[in-house]
DNA sequence: GTCTATAGAGAGATAGAC
DNA sequence: GTCTATCTCTCTATAGAC
């Protein structure tokens, strides 16, 4: 173990530092707007020093777009066995709901998010993943966790892709409001609760008895 | 009447030229990515002419800005007064949905939906018009039509904000779906009759009876 | 692996002739 | 009101010295 391996402090490399400021950048002010001149000099090189470390500005790009939808939601639903943890019907909400507000809040993944958004209208790749993800990943997932409940019978009978998509949406759109409101540092308090707010809302409408 | 009045096949002015190349390109390369350069030629002008019109690129953009928020669904409130019409319960919703889906769709409305995303991001005075447009014109208003229905007995008591927040969330999700599988020419029949179900999945859950 | 130097394109904007 | 010509800046990218 020596120091290339990065183990604590982690002394990072000049292509790390690249990647670095250049996801600061992009979060900020788009793939565009985002030039070798400023990645440079926000990591204190030239610019064609950068070209030693990737091919071209878009390698770069390519390279932060790698993590761009591998966030914390993932990992939830990796984490526990959906078909059993869905039996256990508003708690797995519950947790589910927490999981993805504790995303909604975290700082890096709000710039991943600024990403998407930035990049949605005009990259088809950005486009491929986010529907890929939100749709596969997240709907897919949740109309399994819903057809259970069914089945269990905790809630009514309907069909359970757009009782996800209908779970979900509003998770979105709150998201959304967060970060707009986040980025011109305006209260978010009357968002604190809502994601609770919408588990009850929701399970009140779906819930038998 | 004379001719620059432009009452029927209206022969356009250089400035509305202008300003309809510079939306078009707009609304596909948002704001950086339409140079004058770009919008001088789709005119077929030079770009110093564009200098007769407009002050400078901002003013252009400022010009598009005032229409960027003045769609159909604003109109939707304006033709009929709210809190007669939402006595009507199930059909005012089913009525402000229809709306809210042909707007969807409509090619223009849908460039300035991509607009709004291209920018919201990066202008913040973009921000203030998108949480003030869907914020206090649609949330706020919808809350009110909930209130009356609560009122009426048609349905169960619940916060109405909260309520209109969670009626409206699904719509936006579903446009901005539309919109992105529209721009890679991927098929829209699955959310052809999604804004539909949604009514109906709503209004089973806060129905009375 | 970093630097200087430079190429070549595209950007916003202005001056002045017609 | 449109043109040519031009300025100045920024952009991505490469060549070659150290």
């Amino acid at each position: 173990m020596n120091s290339t391996t990065n183990t604590n402090k982690k002394i990072k490399s000049t292509k790390e530092k690249i990647l670095d400021a250049a996801f600061e950048l992009i979060s900020t002010y788009g793939y565009k707007g985002a030039s070798v001149r400023k990645i440079a000099r926000a990591v204190g090189i030239r610019e064609s020093a950068i070209y030693n470390h990737f091919k071209n500005k878009d390698e770069i790009f390519k390279e932060i777009m790698k993590n761009l939808f591998s966030s914390p939601i993932d990992d939830f639903f990796d984490r526990k066995p959906l078909l059993e943890s869905a039996k256990k019907g508003r708690r797995f909400l519950n947790e589910y709901v927490a999981s993805f507000k504790l995303v909604s809040f975290d700082v890096k993944n709000e710039k991943f998010f600024k990403i998407i958004i930035l990049e949605l209208m005009q990259n088809s790749e950005v486009r491929e993943l986010f529907l890929k993800y939100f749709y596969q990943e997240n709907i897919k997932k949740l109309s399994q966790a819903f057809f259970v409940m069914m089945q269990e019978g905790i809630i009514k009978y309907s069909d359970p892709m757009l009782m996800a998509q209908e779970f979900f949406a509003p998770l979105f759109y709150y998201r959304l409001q967060i970060t707009l409101l986040r980025m011109d540092s305006k209260p978010t308090n009357i968002l604190s609760t809502i994601f609770e707010k919408h588990v009850s809302f929701f399970w009140e409408n779906i819930a038998i008895i």
